[in-house]
DNA sequence: CGCTTTGGTTAACACCATTAACGGTAAACG
DNA sequence: CGTTTACCGTTAATGGTGTTAACCAAAGCG
């Protein structure tokens, strides 16, 4: 999947197999309410803790690996959500993968706590530079480009974007594909963060738990937050009324207790 | 403060005494970076670990205690920026409070995710019935009220709001001093959840590091989401222009590090 | 074949929450 | 006032965690 070099030599293959079980015993391991641990993995494997210093230099290591394995997990979850979608109907696309989106995070708050809920300050530079080509960020960008490539609507200059940001846009560290964008419309990628703060906030918000546990069952802020911000997605109030019927079809919980 | 009874007798007294001071030398531990333990919090009291058990029952239990108080102590700092505030700028104290959250947050990363980023649903009921009357939530319900009974902002009659929601509104769980709201303007609850969602999102985002360090520290996606929420609240573009340089200057963080 | 590197082991350390058994002291009661 | 009792702390022990050190077997390589 990732391959670093040429693993040809026998033993660099097998380093890396065991390299792979671990982070998929890992994922396994939480996946099925379990926490995560040097001790239950290494055992879950045959093997003995120490072992596995070997293949990471920590536990943090072995937890930002597997949030990232996790990440490209669900990605591509929400990228199969997406697909059954009309593949011209980009709009639908983009709803149907944030919907997917906040659908898996409420029903395995686990994983989701791992890698959006985890502070990344602490971390090592790994994570960090994990992060800034996170897949569900690059998918995320892509389906927003597709839409504004559809709709072309409008998207904020450069002059009237706070000044601190424009070198940001101009290389922004957070998720990548954005060298489609040509220059003068990199105010997309301000929109691209409004709508994952969005995102990110209500589906957090309900993750957590800090709201009424009614609302989030429902599901109604939700849709909300989408609705209001629809328009900045060139998307109208009598478009979005529709786009709600169908999204309230994926809204359903596969609740797992 | 918090009186069950009437602690006369010697006894309570000192126990309470001891109680108090279990959370407050927990709050000292978590804010000086250290992380919670049982063991630490006896040890920096002259005790050992298990004569905190007669005064909580877990360990889970210490933690919910602290949250709880912890929530409280900002709540009280988020008002005292408030205060700061003419007394009649209803729309300024509300900016006031929801910047010094922010600023609070950056600066308190384990106290908030203590407090925010806890899954709740994990926790006992303990946890859940502090949430429903959760110190920071009554400040902003008041804030928001406040700036309403000035302003009296358009609020969605509860036809227009999502079916479910309404009997939601007529007895939320979450904050409380929704007495005070009469019957026919309880879509005003419905706003103020919109606005602790936008509100908990940017900084929860921020906070959690997933977002362009640039962008955190300049604070414009969090000026931009407060600007983009202001209309619903009755604040048009030319005045929250005028509050966006005001707000700038409550912005800088006081780096601890 | 011999040497080295790699990948595992066991033992041990330091920390954690939690429980059980015990003791002293101070409040409560007759 | 004396006795009892309940409370509040202790130490000891259990089973869990990450992590390091010392050791050892086997695979790879000259």
């Amino acid at each position: 999947m990732t391959p670093t070099a040429a693993p040809t030599t026998r033993r660099e293959r097998q380093r890396e197999a065991t390299f792979a079980e671990i982070v998929e015993v890992s994922r396994a391991l939480l996946r099925e309410g379990a926490e995560l641990s040097l001790r239950a993995v290494a055992g879950a494997m045959g093997m003995t803790a120490p072992a596995l210093y070997r293949y990471v230099a920590s536990y943090q290591e072995l937890v930002d690996l597997v949030a990232f394995e996790v990440d490209k997990a669900a990605t591509a979850r929400f990228a199969v959500a997406a697909d059954a979608v009309a593949p011209d109907d980009h709009v639908g696309r983009l709803l149907a993968a944030a919907t997917e989106f906040r659908r898996w995070a409420l029903a395995n708050p686990h994983e989701f706590t791992l890698v959006f809920a985890n502070p990344v300050a602490e971390s090592a530079c790994l994570r960090r530079e994990m992060i800034t080509v996170a897949s569900s960020g690059v998918l995320f960008t892509d389906l927003i480009l597709e839409v504004w490539l559809d709709r072309r609507f409008p998207v904020p200059a450069l002059e009237e974007l706070p000044e601190s940001m424009r070198e940001v846009l101009a290389d922004p560290l957070m998720p990548a594909k954005v060298e489609k964008i040509a220059a003068e419309d990199r105010g997309l990628v301000w929109i691209y963060m409004q709508g994952w703060t969005q995102l990110y906030g209500i589906v957090a918000l309900e993750v957590m738990g800090h709201l009424d546990p009614r609302v989030i069952d429902s599901g109604e802020m939700y849709l909300d937050v989408i609705s209001r911000f629809a328009p900045t997605l060139g998307i109208d109030d009598a478009e979005m009324a529709q786009r709600r019927v169908q999204m309230r079809a994926q809204l359903a919980l596969p609740w797992t207790h």
